[in-house]
DNA sequence: GTACTTGCAAAGATTTTGCTTCCAA
DNA sequence: TTGGAAGCAAAATCTTTGCAAGTAC
């Protein structure tokens, strides 16, 4: 699959219209749910989410929108560890890259913004000419509250 | 689930036995094809291996072994970033940390070490007081056979 | 109007579970 | 000998596909 670098503020809506992506209500409001969730979302869950405002809206879509995110590059897809079965997580890739921190005994997800991480990035494009177009960083360990 | 710590060198045949695990011909060939792979191998393709030597083998033992090993901590699970579906790549925890490079145009898996790598895991470590097990690292992008 | 998108049902891919038989220690 | 492991079949989980009907532009 071909995913486009991107480094983008816009919302996902308009930056899908620039596009020429064709803006059902469908994806305007998986959209919409995406951008302003705070975690971590499977497929599920916004399907869930998702059928609240829209009860007809099938599953089928919420994985192709899922995919047409993915292929724009909008958006990152996370197996955190699969802590919890095999699926996948998505968030909108509108921060900085960032480490995603699980917790192997409470479950809890921190994210982690590090300096070091885009130096990190930098040796790896430069050192073997790599043009990174998405990272995934996934620690699974104990939490300061998970200790001992 | 809980994943132990380790750092060893021992082949994982005898990492198993000092851990109590029962060694039966089958968990003793799986372990064998996994520690001399060079590559990152799926389940079924650790399945077809296996079964060049013992055909009755059966699919549910190459998942039960490899669960095993996770929970040991003896190896680590990849996506590789699903470069072809939603299979996962398994590969044996005996050399230090790295980070896994996928080219989304040709498929080729690089390795990256790197000190700054290490400096990133213990700056988490320290700021969050995050005890890490397991760090998988995937980098998609375009590697320098691939670009342009 | 037309090409793209959705919903529905069904299939596909990967992994897990229940249960009986077998075997490592 | 005995508790844990393997094999087999079936199920569970997550995701994709084919196709008819609907809709954005």
């Amino acid at each position: 699959m071909h995913i486009e670098a991107r480094v983008s503020r816009r919302p996902l809506e308009q930056e899908l219209i620039s596009r020429g992506v064709r803006m059902t209500h469908q994806r305007r409001l998986l959209v919409e749910i995406i951008q302003s969730a705070d975690g971590h979302l499977d497929a599920i869950q916004l399907w869930e989410r998702a059928r609240t405002s829209d009860p007809t809206l099938n599953k089928v879509t919420v994985y192709r929108t899922l995919n047409l995110l993915k292929k724009h590059g909008l958006v990152d897809e996370l197996d955190l560890l699969h802590l919890e079965g095999g699926r996948h997580y998505y968030e909108a890739r509108t921060t900085r890259d960032h480490i995603h921190l699980a917790c192997l005994k409470c479950g809890r997800i921190q994210e982690f913004e590090s300096s070091l991480f885009e130096k990190l990035k930098g040796q790896i494009e430069r050192e073997r000419r790599f043009r990174i177009a998405v990272v995934r960083v996934e620690a699974g360990g104990y939490c300061d509250q998970c200790q001992e």
